[in-house]
DNA sequence: CTGTTAGCGCGTTCAA
DNA sequence: TTGAACGCGCTAACAG
């Protein structure tokens, strides 16, 4: 294992007794290379143990085999999924994933915009940029994928859940168990899943529900500190922006002394992992994080290719029931 | 938004009527600049909306500014925080993060060869690899450090969590409940981790315990369906490899109708940020996952400057006693 | 089918 | 202090 000097194009050339285009050309699968000629590259690349400069590689042709991947925290182990899955589209393709969060609002466009010179285009996971960015983004004509996020006006593809119909599905089953003053537990303001979230249970008006929003984040911690101002207002039900803010909900009521579902229903979003070994199992939203993950890649693969791509309808996502919700409780005060 | 041409440093340079070489100076900091001549640059950059070409400043410098993050699993939340911390780090040096991961085992050393033509160098978390292949990469003295595993006789700098302290730490306060049969429900035998908390657990025996090992992976899913063959053994307590394992298997035991800790004593290891809301809140070990992140960092900026670097300490983890242990069932066979 | 060569965009000598 | 010119390693014409 000695040390050495990097070993370049030049030098398998060399060692193949060829020039550099044809060592460049069985890298790409040329077919029009001699096949001993090819062989003795192969091997001498071997020998060598050749390792292409990605930088050399992308700065010449222009591209660069990686995606680069854009989203608000790192730490959310929502993204996991989507990403895991669009991890394997790209590796199936050669290509790599640069990985970015951006934690300062008003730090999206920055970092999508500086990361773009290392790579082929953008995968957006739950963008919250303005309009003006999306468009600026856009302009730019490198491929670039929304994902959790539809905006109209905005020429991007894009690959969302139907987080609407999905949530208006677990309002009706609370309606349908009696639920009338219910309480949302907001995600963040500027996510397009939490507003379309909200939207639909705005809309359960209709199924006869009675919502109040209490902000909070969509983190456990959040949810678990947002609980007690969420009671204030007397609720049978809890409808979480997604189910680590509906966890951290079940942790303070039962601190509090409350049963769920007995005293009070609680319900999430996404079907994390956890949720189906919470205690109780939580009712959720199904998203399939796989399949967003998976066409995201395959949209923007698409896209690489110069593909006009069509607009793919929203995902649907499944509704679950578990233990978490009940029956609401007649209307007495709380313990 | 008009739609345009990259904008390179070229035409910077004639925007400010300098040469290339002024410009390049400016991004660089060198104070051999004058004074308004760099403001005219800078403002020129402005004025373009100028963003360096990455690969071309890789090529020219031989530094990519980007670090490659190998990991087993994408999906698994553990890696998130210390994958944050080590991000918050990197971005403050202006370094991008290209994250990869190689499920099957044998494809980690190809997976982190190959990602080496576009990084400067390599943060290796949980690496399973064999001793060569570490041996391979510390002998192409590529920045390289690794997270989560000790390996003595290979010249790379690491640094991880004092798995086997903790562990002890954490059956002695099993021992004093007056446990004795305990299954270990492990994680991947490749892993250094695993492999440290199990000496750690039959090094317990001096304290009284009587432990078993069953497979597991240290998902969720795996500790929840190893729970019954774990069972077989009549333990007091179950020792998860981490904290997911435990979850699961706690899981596993409220669907037979076990109470944790009444009829049996579950424990974890990591603390992930469910785990103090879990019911009952786990009795585990807090690894300092965003200090582990932000040395690997560190340790990885300095090996970049060529510092010779001294072996940091094994991390110490505090064991956190929460609701998940309690005394041992007197021995009568369970229900 | 193969080799020669001109860039890709930038950092970095080396003269001036 | 500044600018001209070379080279980083590779791809993609263009010749032959």
């Amino acid at each position: 294992m000695k040390e050495r000097r990097r070993v370049t194009i030049r030098d398998v050339a060399d060692a193949a007794g060829v020039s550099v285009a044809t060592v460049s050309r069985v890298m790409s699968g040329s077919h029009t290379v001699n096949s001993d000629m090819a062989e003795r590259v192969r091997w001498a690349m071997q020998e060598l143990e050749y390792r292409p400069n990605g930088a050399a590689q992308g700065l010449a042709s222009g591209m660069h085999r990686s995606v680069g991947v854009v989203l608000p925290d790192l730490s959310n182990p929502y993204f996991n999924d989507i990403i895991k899955a669009t991890y394997v589209g790209a590796s199936r393709e050669q290509y790599r994933m640069l990985v970015t969060e951006w934690r300062e609002p008003g730090e999206e466009l920055g970092v999508s915009l500086d990361v773009l010179s290392r790579v082929d285009g953008l995968l957006l996971l739950s963008a919250r940029m303005d309009i003006d960015g999306l468009r600026d983004l856009a302009a730019r004509k490198v491929p670039t994928v929304l994902v959790n996020r539809v905006e109209l006006g905005v020429d991007l593809p894009m690959v969302a859940v139907d987080n609407f119909s999905a949530m208006l599905e677990l309002c009706q089953h609370l309606a349908s168990l009696g639920h009338r003053r219910v309480v949302y537990l907001a995600g963040s303001p500027s996510a397009w899943q939490n507003r379309e979230r909200w939207r639909a249970v705005q809309q359960a008006r209709i199924l006869g529900l009675d919502p109040v929003m209490v902000a909070a984040d969509g983190t456990i911690e959040a949810g678990f500190e947002a609980t007690d101002e969420a009671l204030s207002h007397d609720p049978t039900a809890l409808i979480a922006f997604n189910d680590l803010a509906a966890l951290g909900a079940i942790a303070r009521l039962r601190e509090l002394g409350l049963r769920t579902p007995a005293d009070i229903s609680v319900t999430g979003f996404d079907d994390v992992s956890l949720a189906r070994f919470a205690d109780p199992p939580l009712t959720t939203i199904v998203s399939p994080k796989a399949a967003l993950g998976e066409l995201a890649w395959a949209m923007f693969e698409a896209s690489l290719r110069g593909e006009r791509i069509e607009q793919p309808p929203l995902l649907r996502a499944a509704f679950v029931h578990r233990a978490s919700t009940g029956p609401a409780r007649t209307s007495r005060s709380r313990v």
